[in-house]
DNA sequence: GGCATATAGTTGTTTGTGCAACTATCCAAA
DNA sequence: TTTGGATAGTTGCACAAACAACTATATGCC
């Protein structure tokens, strides 16, 4: 039992995210700080939208790790914010591709910067290689999970 | 900049914690298939409970990393499962100390074993000098940001 | 063509989170 | 002793997640 050795209190970290929790709620703080009127969950989507838009719910859903009544109501509220359109695919009339509108456009880099920005304060003092494992243990916990 | 240097594709997992999100939901499917009536947000409380118990809300917020609503409601819904009651302090009585049901009592036991079955399935493969340094770092994450 | 099945998306319900505003109680200083 | 500020907890609101049940459309097979 190579894995079996967990401390009590280690476990508890682990399983509630303390360190994600606390990332995106400073995220969040940045966003409203700037006057992004945007959710850190917004935000995840359209960050998938800027690498690339035209994609199905169905390809947000896998993209974010979210299940469908999630993006739909993501997508619901994004497009009320008039930050995203849906378009009905022609091949295939079950789907809706979702467009970024222009306004959105206007939010990738203000945002992404705080995220960076973010980032960089989170991981202020952790050496890079250290980091380097870190994220590789978390993929591996991400695929042995999934 | 020494920390400066984030793909953008690493950036996402680490705001949205993909990981502890995972171990999340794995945990609570296991709570779920074991028949135990519980989320994981009134697990995590009940755990600091464990712990010790008679402690006030406050300190629960402190515990937990939540705010004083979100913990007001978590009480709520552990008082109506029966697993905890708020007993005013005669000292403060501004001040609700929570103590466990017999109910919960014999909760621990099984879903503490839940927990670390679930995190020995995360971390199947990954060698325990990595673990250590993972949990190191994310350790640094939440101090840096709280 | 017609039917079974799979896929895309929506809706309802319960639970939890974050923020602001509120009540009740305590405490300390004038 | 009163009064003003701090602390503990609650409530209302908007947003999000997980699950189940639902509609609409597509596809493959007879």
């Amino acid at each position: 039992m190579p894995n079996n050795q967990f401390k009590r209190g280690e476990l508890y970290s682990f399983v509630t995210g303390k360190a994600s929790t606390a990332i995106a709620r400073r995220l969040q703080k940045k966003f409203n700080t700037a006057g992004l009127n945007l959710t850190i969950e917004q935000w995840s989507v359209l960050y998938h939208l800027w690498k690339q838009e035209g994609i199905s719910q169905q390809e947000l859903c896998n993209a974010t790790f979210r299940d469908k009544p999630s993006i739909t109501r993501l997508v619901d509220n994004l497009e009320k914010l008039n930050l995203v359109k849906r378009v009905a695919s022609e091949h295939d009339r079950r789907i809706n591709l979702i467009y970024l509108t222009k306004q959105a456009q206007k939010l990738q880099e203000e945002s992404m910067l705080l995220a960076e920005e973010t980032l960089n304060e989170a991981l202020e003092t952790v050496p890079a290689d250290k980091i380097e494992v870190c994220k590789e243990v978390l993929q591996i916990v991400y695929d042995n999970l999934k």
